[in-house]
RNA sequence: GGUCCCAUCGUCCAGAGGCCUAGGACACAGCCCUUUCAAGGCUGCGACGCGGGUUCGAAUCCCGCUGGGACCGCCA
C-alpha cells in the first residue's frame, strides 16, 4: 500500500502540543512505511487564520524535524495545499451535490441533506469497530436530524466538507487525528458516500490531558511547542515523550531516537485511553538525552542559555577554545534535567563572575585551608595528582577529612555545593583560574 | 438531552484466557557509594473501578453499573 498520510493544522495558533503530538504520529507512520508525509493547511476560518501562525506552525514542525514531502512551502503533485487557494475544487463538487439532489442551498450556504437509517460505522486502525446510525446526527438538545453545511454563506467550505475534498484528491491512505475526530467520522463518511469514493483508512490518537485530566489548555501552563523550546528542552526529548504518550513498541525500552522509533512504529499499537502530560516523565526523558548527547552538540543545545545569562562564551570560546566548553560540559552529563538547568549549574566554567556573587566567607577557615591550597598548588595539575595529594593531606593530619577541603575548594571555584568531582573542574579551569580564584578570596 | 469513546500503580506504558503471588519507566521514600549531588548503585511503596456472568481457569471475553472524556458551530 502507498502511505499517504497529511498533518492538517489550521493557522489560528503556534503548534501546541496535541498539535505536535498529531504530527509526530503521521511522520512516524509515513516514515515507517516510506510513505509520504503531507502538510495541509486548513485556513477556511477568515477571521482567525493568520500567515504568521502559518509560519509558526511550520518552524514549529521544523524545530522537532518533523519533515514533510509535500506541503504549501514546496509543492507537491496535489497542491494546491492550502484550503484558501482550493476553493474553486470544493465549489465545483458541492454544486455537483446540488445537481445530484444531495445537498441544497440555504441563503448563500449548500448544506448536505442527511438521510435517516443509513449505518455510517466503520473500522478504525485504533478503537476497533465503531457503530453509529445516521439517524444519531441530531441537533443539539433536539430530536431534529442534522443536515450538514459544506459551504458556508460566506463561500468557504466547513471542515467535514474539506477535509474529505482534500483528503480524496490528495490521495490519503490514513487519517490520523485526535481521538476528538471520532464523532466527525462518521458524518465524513456520508459524503464519501455521496461523491462516491472510497473511505481512506482512519485512525484516531487519544487525547492528551493536563494533570487534572482535563484537555491540555493554557490553564495547564505550557501549551505550545515553542515554549518547551525556550525552557531547555531538546527536540530529540520532545519527540521521544510525545511518542510515548499513547504509544510503545511493547518493550522496556523507552529511551530512543526518531530512526529508531520510526523503525518500531506501528498504528495498530496506539493506545486509546487518554493521557495525562507528565513533566516529571519529559525532564527524565530529556535529561537521558542531554546525557547521551555528543559534545558539540550538548554544547550548541546549553550555548543559547549561557549567552541568555549573560555569559561571555564567545570570548572563552576564543581564548580557550571550544574543546574547554565542550569539555565542561561533558563534565556535567547527566547533571540538570534541560538545557536551561544545566547551563545554569555550570555558569563558573564560563565565568567567576556567578561565582563570587554566591561565595560568602561564612565558616571559612582561611588559616587552616591556605597551606593545603599551597601545597595543591605544588603539584602537576590533573585530577589525578590532585585527589592523591589531597587523600594524602587528610591522611598526614590528625582528625582531618576530605570533605573539609574539598568542599571549600568546590564552593570557592563553583560557588556551588554541587558540582562534578571538584579535582576534574579544577583541572579543567586550569591551575591559572583555580589560582586567581583561590586568590581572590584569600585562600591562597 | 442525543451519539460515540475510554477504564491496570499518583503518572506513562507491558499484559491480546493459564507464563501474573500483574512487569518496566517516571515520581516518591529509604539505604549505599562518596569530596557534593543535580551523578551512580540497591531496596521499598504502589494498580487490574464495582457487580454479575462465560470458562476447569479472567486484568484479559460478555452484560450491567459507576466514573471520566469527546462531539452534537455557516470553528477546525
Amino acid at each position: 500500500m502507498n502511505v499517504r498520510v497529511r498533518f492538517a493544522p489550521s493557522p489560528t495558533g503556534a503548534l501546541h502540543i496535541g498539535g505536535g503530538h498529531t504530527a509526530l504520529f503521521n511522520w512516524l507512520w509515513a516514515r515507517h512505511n516510506n510513505g509520504k508525509f503531507i502538510l495541509r493547511i486548513e485556513d477556511t476560518d477568515l477571521v482567525r487564520s493568520t500567515k504568521e501562525y502559518e509560519q509558526t506552525i511550520m518552524s514549529g514542525m521544523k524545530w522537532l524535524r518533523l519533515d514533510w514531502d509535500e506541503g504549501p512551502d514546496i509543492g507537491g503533485d496535489c497542491g494546491p495545499y492550502r484550503q484558501s487557494e482550493r476553493l474553486d475544487i470544493y465549489r465545483d463538487y458541492a454544486n455537483n451535490l446540488v445537481n445530484d439532489g444531495k445537498a441544497y442551498r440555504d441563503g448563500e450556504a449548500i448544506i448536505f441533506r442527511v438521510e435517516p437509517g443509513q449505518d455510517i460505522s466503520f473500522r478504525d486502525i485504533v478503537y476497533g469497530q465503531i457503530d453509529v446510525m445516521s439517524d444519531g446526527l441530531k441537533e443539539k438538545d433536539s430530536d431534529k436530524l442534522k443536515d450538514i453545511v459544506i459551504i458556508k454563506s460566506d463561500g468557504m467550505p466547513t471542515y467535514n466538507y474539506a477535509v474529505v475534498i482534500d483528503d480524496h484528491l490528495m490521495k490519503i491512505s490514513h487519517v490520523i487525528r485526535g481521538e476528538d475526530h471520532i464523532s466527525n467520522t462518521p458524518k465524513q463518511i456520508l459524503l464519501y458516500r455521496a461523491l462516491g469514493w472510497d473511505v481512506p483508512e482512519f485512525a484516531h490518537l487519544p487525547m492528551i490531558l493536563g494533570r487534572d485530566k482535563k484537555k491540555l489548555s493554557k490553564r495547564h501552563g505550557a501549551t505550545s511547542i515553542y515554549e518547551y523550546r525556550d525552557m531547555g528542552y531538546m527536540p530529540d526529548s520532545m519527540f521521544n515523550f510525545l511518542a510515548l504518550l499513547g504509544w510503545s513498541a511493547g518493550d522496556d525500552k523507552e529511551i530512543f531516537t526518531r530512526n529508531e522509533a520510526a523503525e518500531l512504529f506501528e498504528l495498530s499499537r496506539v493506545t486509546r485511553k487518554a493521557a495525562v502530560f507528565d513533566f516529571d516523565k519529559l525532564n527524565h526523558i530529556n535529561q537521558e538525552h542531554l546525557k547521551a548527547l555528543p559534545p558539540e552538540v550538548r554544547l550548541s543545545m546549553v550555548r543559547p542559555f549561557w549567552v541568555e545569562a549573560g555569559l561571555p562564551v564567545e570570548s572563552v570560546e576564543s581564548s580557550r577554545g571550544v574543546k574547554y566548553l565542550e569539555d565542561a560540559l561533558t563534565l556535567m552529563a547527566g547533571r540538570g534535567q534541560t538545557a536551561k538547568e544545566m547551563a545554569q549549574f555550570s555558569d563558573y566554567f564560563v565565568s567567576f563572575e556567578p561565582v563570587k556573587s554566591r561565595w560568602n566567607a561564612d565558616g571559612v577557615d582561611k588559616e587552616k585551608l591556605r597551606p593545603f591550597f599551597t601545597e595543591l598548588f605544588a603539584q602537576e595539575w590533573n585530577a589525578e595528582k590532585l585527589e592523591e595529594t589531597a587523600r594524602a593531606w587528610v591522611a598526614g593530619h590528625e582528625g582531618a577529612k576530605m570533605k573539609d577541603y574539598a568542599m571549600p575548594l568546590r564552593f570557592a571555584l563553583t560557588g556551588m555545593k554541587v558540582s562534578p568531582g571538584v579535582f576534574e573542574v579544577a583541572e579543567l579551569l586550569g591551575r591559572d583560574e583555580c589560582s586567581e580564584r583561590l586568590k581572590y578570596y584569600g585562600l591562597l
